[in-house]
RNA sequence: GGCCCGAUGGCUCAGUUGGUUAGAGCGCCGCCCUGUCACGGCGGAGGUCGUGGGUUCGAGUCCCAUUCGGGUCGCCA
């Protein structure tokens, strides 16, 4: 057995000087100021302590010693000569009289150096992402994710919610992302599938009687990624509440959430609850999008009518939407810059015009507005130095291009983005029904399982492209957070949102039947909703990326580089569970 | 599946209009250094420039194809 440790690397102080101790952990580093003085540096979870080499033995006994072994150091504590005021151990150094090498790092040469290596290439960093991990400033943001996690379910639970786990082993969901599915053994030809969310279990549990459920829930869809989207498998806070409506389940959140970004969050200014509220309506109008980031201060206006007609051709017959920077000095290059990234972002261009400190229309195609300046410039009410980013086409298209220009332009442009803090919102009010652009047919515009507003009495009377939903999302900086709604808990309103987009009761039986025939049985109106934890994380880490989160994520393309997954199984194991696989033709 | 960007020693990157022996920092190895703390100094090893083809007297650089990676659109009830 080894000689185990009487403290920790981060425990020693002035006051332990003269103790003999032992302490384990990673050997990061060797200064070596001559044959017989050197400075070795012993990494463990919670900090850092210098071991002083002061003789040619203890110096020998290193040699041949790779960094990033383990190892066991006995000696006593010392006040240092040189203190290093800002490492907690800094005024304490260790005299080390024996020292045992725990576990061999092979390697002198790393993939990569531990306390740098958020710089290397993302593969290599995991395919080893137990060295990666060893870099404190990669590990903390697991931590981060620990603490931030425990808050959640404490305050929860102090909520009176209670968490509940729902089964991994389900079967598919018939509408929304592609299925993992899992073969089944004793039941030939059939599958179970990983549930994409708890959702349809949630909701049985509060017809069961339940009234306040919650659980961390992991959540695995088979979709592409993207920077804040894992692709395989994330978690979300997942609740429900019985005899609720959208008020209490708004009332939760902004109790729950403020406090743990006001406490763990990089920016100071986590915004107050209750939460601005802004209808999806006027989020597409106002911001371009159904997830505006609030802490840009540019809004989108209209400018279909003041554009009509003026000779430009990507302009004809569509609708115009603008944005006004005021004070704008950024270059033409800058501009150029911008456009090209809405174009990447969105798929659609952006053009642009200027009024100059003269008050001349200039740049971009503003030779198409001579004739109408002062039209123009009263639209939109433009002053001298103003920069005005069109974006152009179908409704829709010309909202969402314009917010991507308003998020592009606020980033990059300085004046008109408050960075250093958390702002967010609830966009409520979703329509129920849309035209679906393939389809062309009218469609659920989020889910099913929300209640639409006014009930059956709107289902039957209004245009149902004219029906709100109870359905809302939490949106932060530009981030969804999560979606939620009222959920449908009546039958027969259930069947008559389905007639509304032509299918029936058999539908409805077909698709959610364990939910159908609980509903039929007595339900409580009930709402929820699922914050997302990796992105609620990665917001209060600040992090760019959501794979800086995540103790071991996948690759983009949901491969786990380090454990090789996905991979081939023996030809028993498919036998077990009758699959045969057919090889694609390159 | 579409689009954009990228790939140069172990890591991060530079490499001019196509021109002689492909450079730097960090890391690694060796020597020196008695208080370092991103220690310092001197020296050294390490590269078929992702892969395959093409243009050319000559390709890291230009063209085509392809692989891999990142971003994004589609997708994500």
């Amino acid at each position: 057995m080894f000689q185990s440790r009487t403290h920790t690397c981060n425990d020693l102080r002035m006051e332990h000087i003269g103790e003999k101790v032992t302490l384990t952990g990673w050997y990061e580093n060797l200064r070596k100021v001559s044959k017989n003085l050197g400075f070795l540096i012993l990494r463990d979870f919670y900090g850092t302590t210098q071991i002083v080499i002061e003789t040619e033995e203890m110096m020998a006994q290193l040699s041949g010693v790779n960094t990033e072994s383990t190892l066991s150091i006995t000696g006593t504590v010392r006040e240092r000569s040189s203190k290093n005021p800002s490492l907690p151990t800094g005024d304490i150094e260790v005299v080390p009289e024996s020292m045992e090498v725990l576990g061999k790092c092979r390697y002198s040469e790393l993939p990569f150096e531990i306390n740098r290596s958020k710089e290397a290439d993302e593969n290599i960093r995991l395919k080893y992402r137990y060295l990666d991990l060893r870099n404190p400033a990669v590990k903390d943001k697991i931590i981060l994710r620990c603490n931030v996690v425990a808050e959640l379910r404490k305050s929860m639970t102090e909520q009176g919610f209670l968490e509940i786990t729902t089964p991994i082993l389900t079967c598919s969901s018939p509408e929304g992302a592609r299925d993992y599915l899992v073969p089944s053994r004793n039941h030939p030809g059939k599958f179970y599938a990983l549930p994409q969310a708890p959702q349809q279990f949630k909701q049985l549990l509060m017809t069961s009687g339940f009234d306040r459920y919650f659980q961390i829930a992991p959540c695995f869809r088979d979709e592409d990624a993207r920077a804040d989207r894992s692709p395989g498998e994330f978690y979300q806070l997942d609740m429900e509440m019985a005899f609720a409506s959208q008020e209490d389940v708004f009332a939760v959140l902004e109790e729950v959430l403020p406090p743990i970004f006001a406490k763990y969050g990089v920016y100071d200014t986590a915004s107050l609850a209750p939460f601005r509220r802004i209808s999806y309506h006027d989020a597409m109008e106002k911001y371009g999008s159904d997830k505006p980031d609030l802490r840009i201060d540019l809004m989108v206006e209209d400018a279909t009518t003041c554009m009509a007609d003026c000779g430009f051709g990507p302009f004809e017959g569509q609708t115009v939407k603008a944005i006004v920077f005021h004070d704008f000095s950024a270059t033409r290059k800058v501009i150029d810059k911008i456009c090209a990234e809405v174009e990447v972002q969105s798929g659609n261009k952006a053009y642009w015009f200027r009024l100059d400190e003269k008050g001349e229309l200039v740049g971009g195609i503003s030779k198409f507005l001579v004739e109408r300046k002062e039209a123009v410039i009263a639209a939109l009410s433009l002053k001298p130095g103003d920069f005005v980013g069109l974006t152009a086409g179908k409704k829709l298209v010309a909202q969402k291009t314009a917010g991507v220009l308003r998020k592009v332009l606020g980033n990059t442009v300085e004046g008109h983005m408050k960075k250093e803090c958390y702002e967010f919102c609830w966009i409520v009010d979703f329509p129920m029904y849309e035209i679906g652009e393939e389809s062309g047919k009218l469609e659920f515009c989020h889910n099913p399982f929300s209640m639409p507003q006014g009930g059956m009495k709107d289902l039957l009377e209004k245009d149902p492209l004219d029906i709100y939903a109870y359905q809302y999302d939490l949106v932060c900086n530009g981030v969804e957070l999560s979606s939620g709604a009222v959920r449908n808990h009546d039958p027969e309103i259930m069947v008559k949102a389905f007639e509304t987009v032509g299918l029936g009761e058999e539908d409805v039986k077909a698709k959610f039947p364990a939910m159908y025939n609980a509903f039929c049985y007595g339900a409580p109106p009930h709402a929820g909703i699922a914050p997302g934890v990796d992105r609620m994380v990665m917001l209060i880490a600040g992090e760019e990326s959501i794979r800086e989160i995540i103790p071991f994520p996948m690759n983009k393309t949901a491969q786990d580089v380090m454990m090789g997954a996905p991979a081939k199984v023996e030809p028993q194991q498919l036998q077990d569970v009758h699959i045969q696989v057919v090889e694609e033709e390159k």
